[in-house]
DNA sequence: TATTGTTATACTCTATAACTATA
DNA sequence: TATAGTTATAGAGTATAACAATA
């Protein structure tokens, strides 16, 4: 059977609308909750996790200057603290507050609920076969 | 057989996670080509549609003022241009130029080229299942 | 000398409100 | 009067470069 190039072509296209899709979603309730994705991200990350800001930046693919201003504005928000590293005192460890591990847990409650009406076009067993491909494909 | 919850949080997950990988590559694909995701998204837009600035602010579901200044910027770049709309003397249509359709080909071959190595991590057949599922998914 | 984090600066993205021109 | 688009303004997100404190 010859390969047929649009089949992948076909795939990249739904990836990519299933993107907007989720990132829609995501961006909405952290709109509602008078947050931006990237402030939603790093609530997410702290949900299970003391970072410093350097790490925290790494994580997320930003520069420590960008750090900083982001960390600034959900500390004025009293969504998170800035605690002093025991072991390096140049570094600053960045932890949720108790507000902020509850916005969190109810962002994440939030997003199952938006999305399950859409998982549920799929039968169970799909599902489970659509989970299983892909994280096969994910790194 | 008893329905488990976690099974559709482990969906949720993956797809969360399929966005992210999928936004972080179209992210960087635009950055390479010196644009944002939202300069990007109004070529992707425009390769096949010429839409009035009202129509593709709604499209990409922001504010009119700002599709002015996205436009402006693109239109300082050459990627576009602002033609007046023969039926509304109100109206402005966005148009791509020689250039912005160039780079939108680009673009696009791009994102095949970047996540081609991703979905030939699952056999063909598996390819072809996964864009059933997430087409049957989205809306 | 190298690393951690902050500050200063500049640009983009975004929204709200007020405005002009046309319908 | 209502609609299309722009301008003015303000705030958030982002990066680069320079800096202070610590390793």
């Amino acid at each position: 059977m010859p390969r047929d190039i649009s089949d992948d072509d076909d795939l990249i296209d739904a990836l990519g609308q299933t993107a907007f899709m989720t990132m829609g979603a995501l961006t909405g309730l952290a709109a509602d909750a008078g947050l931006s994705l990237t402030q939603l991200r790093v609530l997410a990350i702290l949900r299970d996790r003391r970072l410093r800001m350097s790490d925290l930046a790494e994580y997320l693919g930003l520069e420590k200057s960008t750090m900083t201003g982001l960390v600034a504005r959900a500390e004025r928000k009293e969504l998170l603290a800035r605690v002093p590293n025991e072991q390096d005192a140049r570094a600053v460890d960045v932890v949720l507050t108790d507000q902020g591990r509850g916005i969190a847990d109810a962002l994440s409650i939030a997003l199952r609920d938006t999305l399950t009406p859409l998982t549920e076009q799929l039968p169970p067993a799909d599902r489970g076969a659509l989970t299983a491909l892909l994280r096969r494909m994910l790194p």
